[in-house]
RNA sequence: GGACGAUUAGCUCAGUUGGUUAGAGCGUCUCGUUGACGUCGAGAAGGUCAGUGGUUCAAAUCCACUAUCGUCCACCA
């Protein structure tokens, strides 16, 4: 190609949208289109949730994710990245109900209705979903949009339905009666997981049922105390031993009076505050447990959904809030005599996470799914097959295992998994797939069951009841929660429940990312789908990542307004920058920061990649594509090409292990300082009396193209298309390293002698306060390494040195008035009589003295040591030897020249 | 209450199986316009690796304890 001229410096916005769609119209963002390409490699992008916008932290999974699939896509694997969005259920609903509000709908869905709402929020959800589609364009992120999925949609949609009545009918999906999550301001349930815990000053009121009532207790909720059935104490304890299966009838000055049976429980600590437990089976979990084993004591609901005292908790009650009727409680058991004390103590509360109110426990009938029950022929529940895909296997078959990556977080996954209990499936809100089960005759859903004996689960609407015939169906009105139909996204995306072709080829996935804060929803979610309906791994490695915060550590969030806009970050630095400014830094599992800083400098380094091409198209004779390496003519050049192999098979061993910061960090080193500041630098000093090597320029610079491109997709690119307009970057092949040569170690040495001889030059030229453009007289006595200084006198006489004349012998006369070094194992001379600062000088040899002497001592000492000698390797010994007689060396050598000094 | 993570230069972080005189970027200081880049170049200053003890010939790295910060889980009668 012929000669071009770039801009002074690299202008994103100009050219990211015209690659991108160059990309997308080359086709290969689709793995069919890759026809050499043969082992798949693929990920299902995490779907994100049609909530509103994209924020930093998809920002930062879509460049983890494109760094991923673009290495593997060079490396010739048949890469796949499917994108999807999430229709993200009750997230999305009471986000649009908020919207509403705010426009003056107070109730919206009562105002609105039900097929009105879904409308407003399917409306919120397809703007969401278009923005939410142009931004991860916006990042470069080369995903598959021939594939692109949508939990909604109508495949997803089968899938959901299809699970659900395989679930069912193997029996592990149910519809039990049990105390749920209810959040009032939503109106519907949650499942354990969807709580946020937050702390919260309370009261413990300690009190008696009645004055005769042998056993006083404590409570933080005082008014769910006209719904206790029974007291449990611990069955040893021998203060309430005599009372225990005892009912007593109590009044609580209520509408009926409690019967109050004792009972015994095991879990019942006799030591911590009474010692016995007011039951309340309606209103906590726990209770309700005891409940189940003790039918017999019953059950009063007394608060209700509205969050409000039910008919239950008597007429002096009924319609108060909870609070109001605690405080009337209290109140009732002062006057009473029956109040003993209280105390302030902080406890926790559960949250909804995304209606934001304090949850009530509730007693309802649900969908729950059964994670402990074995499924029938494989004699496994779910909780076994979600343990054993991370643990030997699935099936045992440890080439099913399932690669945590950190790997700590499999203790955590399996420690969450043993107090998993039954999963809530139902909600009450509306957006969302609906439940695939109907009810025959009429439209009370309850009475309907009961009078059938069993609820009609199909994947589609039946035309009839086959119980009764009736043709007068309804569907379950609840939706199911939306982590049902995200944990079959891994499969669901290439088509099941067909038996597709996609699903034979791409399942399962190669490799998986996320958050550590879904860890639960959603990994867990996703193994276990998988493994239950397909009898296979959801993917093989999981790479968990942390959350992004701001400069001070705070997280991002929109109440602070601290959250910068992606979009607004590649408008004013590139998508490029962007990604590596988000890697940067950043280690499986943990949190990283981010401030635009970081943005900066990783917009200058593409500016500088950008610059190194412009110098290099503006010095060569002819740009072309060298496949080969070049062969080398100078030292510098064996050097520049031997680092150059060190780094691939570095960023390569990187890029398999997923440490994205480490692998950007060497290339960056390279990049910037070895070929950037070194390598181009002496190729102007040698390319005017040698004949520089073009080749060696153009190869390297082909090299770091190829290696930076899953980095810093669209610069590369745009540089690449001036060596080749038909062949694409994105499709380049990887440049794997080479095996190592057996002399690189003394080529990496000899270079770094001159490196070392050099920088020593320029330190006494800056540290003496030396002129630049004052030309200096240089004797070096280079005594063994007389050979290679003497083969690079040229490159030291001129690279940023400006010296007059250069003097290169074995050894020789300390010269008179001069400044000097040691570097490299030689002797450093600097004639400059009567200008040199010769106080400043000897301070600064002395206190280099110093260190020499600190560091020979150390290794003395360490060679000393018998114990060292004998125990350590043989090599490390040599290795120390080798340092102590090249520190003797130089001391002696910085020694004469304070002496010379003087 | 249980578990996990973090603690390394002023700031943000590396430091891969224990063997470097502990590194980088940003910031700071001093110079500088040399054929790409001032979104640049050269040079420098700055750390007893949170503390204590232990294992080892050898510890930022392994172990124990302590401190501070953070996260998750459980409990909350």
């Amino acid at each position: 190609m012929s000669k071009v001229e770039l801009s002074k410096t690299y202008e994103a916005n100009k050219v990211e949208d015209n690659i991108y769609k160059i990309w997308e119209e080359s086709g290969f963002f689709a793995p069919d289109n890759l026809k050499k390409a043969k082992t798949p490699f693929t990920i299902a992008m995490p779907p994100p949730n049609v909530t509103g916008i994209l924020h930093l932290g998809h920002a930062f999974e879509n460049a983890l994710m494109d760094i991923a699939i673009r290495y593997q896509r060079m490396k010739g694997k048949k890469a796949l990245l499917i994108p999807g969005t999430d229709h993200a259920a009750v997230a999305t609903q009471a986000k649009v109900e908020d919207e509403l509000k705010k426009q003056g709908i107070q109730n919206p869905r009562q105002e609105l209705g039900r097929e009105k709402l879904l409308e407003k929020i399917r409306e919120y959800a397809e703007n969401s979903k278009a923005i939410i589609l142009s931004q991860i364009k916006k990042m470069g992120t080369s995903c598959d949009w021939s594939r692109l999925a949508y939990t909604f949609d109508e495949t997803r949609s089968q899938a959901v339905n299809v699970m659900f009545k395989k679930m069912f009918d193997d029996g592990l999906i149910y519809r039990g009666y049990r105390v749920i999550n209810w959040s009032v301001k939503g109106q519907s349930t949650a499942s354990d997981d969807e709580l946020v815990y937050i702390e919260q000053p309370t009261k413990v009121y300690t009190f008696k049922y009645s004055s005769d009532f042998p056993i006083p207790l404590a409570t933080t909720r005082p008014e769910t105390k006209l719904g206790d059935t029974a007291v449990a104490v611990h069955p040893d304890d021998e203060r309430y031993k005599k009372y225990i299966g005892q009912k007593f009838i109590v009044d609580v000055g209520a509408k009926n009076l409690l019967a109050i049976t004792v009972i015994a429980d095991k879990n019942v600590d006799p030591n911590y505050g009474t010692g016995a437990v007011g039951v309340t089976p309606a209103h906590s979990p726990i209770d309700f447990e005891m409940y189940q084993n003790n039918k017999n004591i019953g059950l009063i609901q007394v608060i209700g959904t509205d969050g409000k005292m039910t008919e239950a908790a008597g007429p002096a009650y009924q319609g108060l809030t909870a609070l109001e009727a605690r405080e009337k409680f209290v109140d009732w058991l002062k006057k009473n005599n029956l109040y003993l004390k209280e105390e302030e103590i902080v406890h926790s509360v559960g949250t909804s996470d995304r209606f934001g109110d304090v949850v009530e426990a509730l007693p309802m009938e649900q969908w729950f799914i059964d994670v402990n029950k074995p499924i029938k022929p494989r004699n496994k529940s779910l909780k076994d097959l979600m343990r054993e895909a991370v643990t030997v296997g699935h099936n045992g078959d440890k080439n099913k295992k399932i690669i945590i990556i950190p790997e700590r977080f499999q203790k955590i996954y399996l420690h969450w998994i043993d107090n998993l209990r039954d999963w809530n499936i139902s909600r009450q809100i509306w957006w969302g797939h609906q439940i695939p089960v109907w009810y025959c005759r009429g439209k009370d859903r309850d009475k309907c069951f009961k009078e059938c004996h069993q609820p009609i689960v199909s994947e589609e609407k039946p035309k009839k009841c086959p119980v009764c015939g009736s043709r007068d169906l309804v569907q379950d009105e609840d939706t199911l929660d939306t982590w049902f139909s995200s944990g079959t996204w891994t499969f669901s995306i290439l088509g099941w429940p067909k038996k597709t072709k996609d699903l034979k080829n791409y399942h399962p996935t190669a490799w998986m990312q996320m958050g550590y804060e879904i860890l639960f929803f959603w990994l867990a979610r996703m193994i276990l789908m998988s493994t239950y309906a397909l009898d296979e791994i959801p993917f093989r490695e999981v790479y968990i990542h942390g959350i992004l915060r701001d400069k001070n550590g705070r997280k991002f969030s929109k109440s602070t307004g601290n959250g910068p806009d992606p979009l607004e970050i590649i408008k004013q630095y590139g998508a490029d920058a962007l990604r590596l400014s988000l890697i940067k830094g950043i280690t499986a599992g943990n949190d990283a920061r981010f401030y635009e800083e970081k943005v900066e400098a990783a917009r200058n380094f593409v500016n500088k990649l950008w610059n190194i091409s412009r110098f290099i198209f503006n010095s060569v004779s002819e740009i072309k594509i060298i496949d080969k390496a070049p062969k080398v003519k100078t030292l510098a050049d064996k050097w520049l090409l031997t680092k150059l192999e060190n780094i691939k098979s570095a960023v390569e061993t990187s890029l398999d292990n997923y440490e994205f910061s480490y692998a950007s960090e060497l290339l960056y080193n390279f990049t910037w300082s070895d070929f950037a500041d070194w390598y181009i630098e002496v190729y102007k000093v040698e390319s005017k009396k040698l004949k520089g090597n073009e080749e060696i320029l153009l190869y390297t610079l082909q090299n770091l193209l190829k290696l930076w491109h899953p980095f810093c997709p669209f610069v590369t690119e745009e540089i690449w298309h001036h060596f080749s307009a038909n062949e694409l970057l994105m499709v380049a092949k990887w440049p794997s390293a080479k095996k190592k040569e057996a002399n690189n170690n003394k080529i990496l040495a000899d270079f770094e002698l001159v490196k070392n001889l050099i920088t020593a030059i320029r330190n006494l030229r800056s540290e003496n306060k030396i002129e630049p453009k004052k030309k200096i007289k240089v004797i070096i006595y280079a005594s063994d390494k007389i050979k290679i200084v003497k083969s690079q006198a040229e490159l030291i006489k001129n690279f940023w040195t400006n010296i007059e004349t250069l003097e290169i012998k074995k050894s020789g006369q300390k010269p008179a008035n001069c400044l000097s070094a040691v570097a490299g194992g030689c002797e450093l001379y600097l004639d400059l009589t009567g200008i040199i600062d010769l106080e400043a000088e000897k301070s600064r040899l002395i206190k280099e003295i110093e260190g020499a002497e600190k560091y020979l001592k150390s290794l003395e000492g360490k060679l000393a040591n018998q114990e060292f000698v004998s125990q350590a390797p043989q090599a490390v010994v040599e290795k120390e030897k080798e340092k102590l007689v090249s520190q003797k060396v130089k001391l002696d050598k910085l020694k004469n020249q304070l002496n010379n000094l003087k």
